[in-house]
DNA sequence: GTGAAAGCGCTAACAT
DNA sequence: ATGTTAGCGCTTTCAC
């Protein structure tokens, strides 16, 4: 059924040159004489010749593909799944992920292989798809604080990057975030405009990025002169910062700025404050996390504090790439900066 | 580097039987010695063993792959690709449709491999990609109407299954929901409440989903007999929706039940009403569509029509499977039916 | 029912 | 600089 496809021997007849030559052109070794080069492009041209992954992986022990895995806490059942996938996929931030990673892998025409691994099964499903070679390595995007996976990895000694990290100080490569940093920007943005009575909606206290958020925001706040700042916690999602927001308001209805621990609930926030007839900047100012989508969709706009996802994204499959061509061996970290965005809400 | 990984040599060696016995047992086919099948089974278990896939591939002409192809528009700059990424995987629609996806995959053990086809580019990759046996066949999951994929792939003659049946009457395999009737199971609650001045928040007009839902839901109104329903168009984003909402209101003042065309946008409807305070569903009723995870994070929480999107996308990957395997050559469709779920918005 | 052997398309020594 | 050759690990006739 399938048309039969040229293979390098079509190619090299056609060319009338042997299979090895035109496996060098194929591959760029240069040590082929220019006028041969061209005829032998010719000839693939001709015959649409494209390599046979499973033939040249085969020899390589390459496999040209790598996972891309989405990890979490969860169980087996189907609902439990479903629900994962739909709390990841809901978060813009995956997505941003996912656009840096392709946008480095597209070129280079290696393309990501969707894993998920919420459960022991899946863990070893993916550890095993790794050994045995069918991805050259993982990116990894955890989505809760204490996932097993990047111990496993890294025990079994399998190329992998993540996506910020792990927690248990693994001898592991990842890129992050200056969390701190960027929520101390935050606090300037908000002691800069005279907001005098702030609050904050923290992220989730049992993952890194929370914390530090949280931590850096205290950090600015004292160094401003206000060391007490009334914190609610959420968990990220649009709904827990407006339920935040609610708290917050109730026992502090003096609040005249706000610092969200990420975008999603920084909307929460301002819904909040409308519905309450509180105008935003001018009676509460607002800052979100991330920068994402819905920095520019809500209203007001949202200033926030810009996480470059997808860079990150890019340059965890540069790390990888460098891990799986054994370019650099020893783990490695790269740590983004953050960079303040003034819109509207603050 | 890697821990040299047992071939079947390997096994049959310890087995004390010949490659092509293992492979047998491996592949179950039957005509093997039960006995033997347990003694081969045992040094599998010993080995560790797991078959090569690019040796497989090589010769089964098989690359148990397929392709998760998310199509749309959009030219190949970066911002156009970043901004492409983040609408798809801002919508909770699109998870749904990997978690379904994934679900029939992964107990057969195969593996979706993510490509984006939003430029004339990237849809040529796609169409190489499986042309040369690197995928079996494609998942397609389209975000506008007139997407030149499905014909490309139709022409070609290559195994695909699209979520939602492409424009042009293409003999094609794709699984579909009766838009229709779901629309008129909302006209027929709100009509069941006493809802006298309903409006709707359609969907984008140049999509069949859009335009469906639309003339469903008309038709349902007027066998109710109200054959006038205010329109207002949207673009299934939560914003469009709130802003849909604001003119609906404008010009409508007295509206009492509002039918949007999904969740998000019903979402957005929300927003805007208890923002001019009036109550849900006292004053207004709403009705949204897709019963997405935003229908129960919403609130009030939204009485919708329920589309089963996991089991669409299941059910994709089964047909799929179907014509790879050549159990079915001639083009299916499954249309899957409307569910109300009665919740507290209407 | 089981084994021997050919060969899938490619790369990488090794010759030349 | 180019060609010859030997496999990579597997499935699949074809004999037995």
């Amino acid at each position: 059924m399938r048309h039969e496809l040229p293979t390098l021997e079509d190619v090299a007849r056609v060319a009338g040159v042997s299979r090895a030559t035109v496996s060098r052109v194929v591959n760029g070794v240069r040590s082929v004489d220019p006028a041969l080069q061209d005829v032998v492009r010719a000839a693939i041209e001709r015959t649409g010749y494209a390599p046979n992954r499973a033939a040249r992986s085969l020899v390589t022990r390459r496999a040209e593909t790598v996972a891309l895995v989405v990890s979490g806490a969860g169980d087996s059942t189907e609902a439990a799944q479903n629900a994962f996938t739909a709390r990841v996929f809901a978060d813009p931030f995956f997505g941003r992920v996912v656009s840096g990673v392709m946008g480095f892998l597209r070129p280079r025409s290696v393309h990501p292989v969707l894993m998920f691994a919420e459960s022991d099964a899946s863990r070893q499903e993916v550890l095993g798809y790794l050994r045995h070679g069918n991805a050259d390595g993982a990116l990894v995007v955890s989505t809760y604080a204490h996932d097993p996976l990047p111990a496993l990895l890294a025990e079994a000694r399998l190329p992998a990057v993540f996506f910020a990290r792990p927690a248990g100080q693994l001898p592991v490569t990842f890129v992050d975030f200056a969390h701190r940093d960027g929520a101390r920007l935050a606090a300037g943005q908000l002691l800069a405009r005279g907001c005098r009575r702030v609050a904050t909606v923290a992220g989730p206290l049992d993952i890194a990025a929370g914390q530090e958020r949280l931590a850096g925001f205290r950090e600015g706040m004292e160094r401003g002169g206000q060391p007490c700042v009334p914190v609610a916690e959420g968990g990220f999602t649009l709904d827990s910062g407006a339920r935040a927001m609610h708290r917050l308001l109730r026992e502090h209805p003096g609040i005249d700025g706000v610092f969200a621990a990420n975008d999603l609930m920084a909307q929460g926030v301002c819904q909040v404050l409308r519905e309450q007839g509180r105008r935003i900047p001018q009676d509460v100012a607002v800052v979100g996390f991330d920068d994402s989508s819905v920095a520019v969709t809500c209203r007001p706009r949202l200033t926030t504090v810009r996480q470059p996802v997808e860079e990150m994204g890019a340059e965890m499959a540069r790390l990888l790439q460098e891990r799986i061509e054994g370019t650099r061996t020893e783990p490695t970290s790269t740590i983004f900066d953050p960079e303040l965005v003034v819109r509207d809400s603050a």
